[in-house]
DNA sequence: GCGTCCAGGTCTACC
DNA sequence: GGTAGACCTGGACGC
C-alpha cells in the first residue's frame, strides 16, 4: 500500500541537493540518506510525544514528503509535518538577496547557478544545540558516535528508528550514564544543564530561529550556555539565518590558509578581514568559500 | 596488544 | 582583557 505523502513547494533557486549536503548535519542521526536514492529520512517528534518517521525526497519545484503512518493517522499530522520540513529546509527564508550579492562577484557566480547556501538544519533550536556541543573539541568520527548514542539510548523509537531525545529524555540522565554509555566526556554536565534547564522552564531558546533582537545580543545570549562558545555560536547563528559571524574551527581555517594563503597559518583577524567587504553575509560567503569543493561532488563528505 | 602522544573548543583560574 | 592549563576521546604511532 502506498504510504500517504504531501508535496511542499520549493522557493526559486531552491537546491534539494545542495542543501541536504551543505554541511554534516545530513550524517548525523535522526537524519538517515540513501545514498544511492538520495532520499532523507527522519524522524519528526511533536510535543515530545508524537514521533512520525518521513522520508523526503526531491520532486522538482516541491519537496515528496513520504509520512510512515497509516492514511487516517497521517492527515491529521499534514500541517506540522509541513512546517517542520520547511523550517529544516530553510524553506520560508528569501535567498533572493543573497544571490543578488554573490552573482556581483565572479568568484561567486556559481552560488546562484547550484543553489547553494541553504544549511540543513534539525528540527529545534534544542537539537541543533546539543549536535553543536558535540562536534566541539573532538573528531567528526566521535561527534557521530556521540549523537548515535543520544538517539539510539534515549530517544523515542518510531517504526524501527529513533527520534532525537527531548530535554526531558536527556536531563533525566546521570551524568556518569552521559560519560560511559554517550561517550560525551566533559560534555556531559554542559548537556544536563541546557536539557534541564529547558525542561524546567528556566531557559528558551526555539525563539532563536525568530527573534528579531540583534545578532550581537543573540550571540551573547547564545554564549551564556555553557558549552557554546565563539565557533559554536557562530554556527547556531547561521542555523538561525544570520551570517555575520564565521564561527571558525580548525578545519575551517586550514581550508583558508590552503585557498588563500599557500598554507601558511594566520590570525583569525586576517580570516575575519578578508570577509568584512561581504557586510551581513560575511559568515555564510566564508563558509561556501571553504566548502567549494563539496559543491561538485555526488557525496561531498568521502574522499 | 599496549602505552604514549596529539588534535579538537570551551571553561576556569590566574595574572 | 589576555593566557595557561584542564577537560575527554579516538586515532595514529612506536614498540
Amino acid at each position: 500500500m502506498n504510504k500517504p505523502a504531501l508535496h511542499i513547494a520549493t522557493p526559486p533557486e531552491f537546491s534539494y541537493l545542495r542543501t541536504i549536503y551543505s554541511h554534516g548535519w545530513v550524517l548525523l542521526p535522526p537524519f538517515s540518506l540513501d545514498k544511492e536514492t538520495q532520499k532523507l529520512t527522519t524522524v519528526l517528534s511533536f510535543g515530545g510525544e508524537k514521533q512520525i518517521p518521513v522520508t523526503i525526497s526531491d520532486a522538482k519545484k516541491s519537496l515528496l514528503v513520504k509520512i510512515h503512518l497509516s492514511s487516517d493517522k497521517a492527515h491529521r499530522h499534514y500541517e506540522n509535518v509541513k512546517a517542520a520540513v520547511a523550517s529544516i529546509f530553510r524553506l520560508d527564508e528569501s535567498m533572493q538577496e543573497f544571490y543578488r550579492e554573490a552573482s556581483r562577484l565572479p568568484e561567486f557566480r556559481w552560488v546562484k547557478k547550484m543553489g547553494a547556501g541553504r544549511l540543513l538544519r534539525s528540527q529545534t533550536v534544542f537539537e541543533d544545540i546539543v549536535k553543536m556541543i558535540c562536534t566541539t573539541n573532538c573528531s567528526w568520527a566521535l561527534t557521530q558516535i556521540m549523537v548515535d548514542n543520544l538517539v539510539k539510548k534515549l530517544g523515542k523509537p518510531a517504526g524501527g528508528v529513533h527520534a532525537f531525545p527531548s530535554p526531558g529524555a536527556i536531563a533525566a540522565c546521570s551524568e556518569k550514564f552521559l560519560r560511559s554509555e554517550i561517550r560525551c566526556g566533559y560534555r556531559a554536565p554542559y548537556l544536563l544543564e541546557l536539557a534541564g534547564n529547558i525542561a524546567a522552564g528556566k531557559l528558551t531558546v526555539e525563539h532563536w530561529r525568530t527573534v528579531s533582537s540583534p545578532t550581537e545580543d543573540l550571540f551573547e545570549e547564545m554564549r551564556s550556555v555553557k558549552g557554546i562558545g565563539p565557533y559554536a555560536a557562530g554556527n547556531l547563528l547561521k542555523l538561525a539565518g544570520r551570517y555575520e559571524h564565521h564561527g571558525l574551527d580548525s578545519w575551517c581555517r586550514q581550508k583558508f590558509y590552503e585557498i588563500y594563503k599557500k598554507g601558511r597559518k594566520v590570525g583569525d583577524a586576517v580570516i575575519e578581514k578578508h570577509y568584512q567587504p561581504f557586510g551581513k553575509w560575511r559568515g555564510l560567503f566564508f563558509w561556501l568559500d571553504v566548502t567549494k569543493e563539496w559543491h561538485s561532488k555526488k557525496f561531498p563528505f568521502e574522499e
